[in-house]
DNA sequence: ATTTTATGTCAGCCTTGTTGACATTCCAAG
DNA sequence: CTTGGAATGTCAACAAGGCTGACATAAAAT
């Protein structure tokens, strides 16, 4: 490692900033993310689907009508991915995909009765996680959590998130 | 979604905690996921390495001499998975293999200085997206932030976690 | 009328995960 | 010494889910 940045850091408030912080802050983030996704995966597994079907109901539910091009950007894949994902859910039942009223080009996707049952299951699973680690790390923690997050996030990434923030579900 | 079950929680110290907070973490979890990884990703690519290298070549790396079960443990793979990784970083030369002193019948992981280089690229690269991420969001956030991730983690990965936590790279 | 956009689809490739079967090496217990 | 089991490596086959490229269609926009 020879000498890096962080080691000629100075200031009190920025002296947590060594390269072994970050590290534990590194690990911390690849640890936990499993444990983000374990649940659901179960779930899943059960039903035959990977996280690539989590995250699209996720995202069409969160967004009633979204349109393919919206979840494409959402998801950072490629339509063929994005589309055989669709493609079963909707074969499935579990997706519904309307010819647009303005813009005929367009498919609004929305979720049946079966894919929202579905969904639920998996987004509760993984909510009772969330809700776990929170009542552990108490309401300050949860904020620090979620400012930390945001600011690791791609630019354009962030900014579609905040547009998500507001909506309702 | 009806009526999910937080909406029924009470006491001032978990109003937090409503379906819609933890959405928003989960959401916040998924998307900077993306951010945490997009750095070493564009690194791995030029290389024709996937994420799968980074992830030995990072623990290989924080515990030098690791065997290939205690490196199992960590990434949570199957041993043929992390053997086809495994066997490209030895064949370019960036991982050294060596037969155990005590147990002849484990190996012992090393990086070669070849290794080292790429490993430094990859984690210079993640923990200055991490750096960043820490300045924007204060000392008391990072902090509340490693909270909710280590009450995150699966119970038998936070014990790996912790244990780590102390060793020297 | 032409171009652009939104979507879908086919084919093929890669990484990285899985299971199952089997060989080798070597420590340790009987 | 022999046998059992543990640690490791390897081969084969398969699946999920990324990717690119090429092409088709419908509809909007110019």
């Amino acid at each position: 490692m020879a000498e890096s940045g962080s080691s000629s850091i100075s200031g009190e408030n920025l002296l947590f900033l060594t390269d072994e912080q970050l590290r534990k802050g590194i690990e911390a983030m690849f640890f936990a993310y499993r444990g983000f996704t374990a649940d659901p995966d179960r779930i899943l597994d059960e039903h035959g689907y990977g996280r690539a079907h989590h995250r699209a109901l996720h995202f069409i539910n969160r967004t009633h009508g979204t349109t393919v091009n919206n979840l494409l950007a959402l998801l950072g894949v490629t339509k063929q991915s994005l589309n055989r994902v669709l493609r079963t859910l909707i074969e499935d039942g579990l997706v519904e995909s309307r010819v647009g009223r303005t813009d005929r080009r367009e498919r609004n996707l929305f979720l049946t009765e079966a894919g929202q049952t579905l969904e639920r299951a998996l987004s509760e699973a993984q909510r009772e996680r969330m809700r776990a680690a929170y009542r552990a790390a108490g309401p300050q923690a949860v904020a620090g959590f979620r400012q930390v997050l945001e600011a690791m996030m791609d630019d354009e990434i962030r900014r579609q998130y905040a547009s998500l923030k507001d909506r309702r579900g």
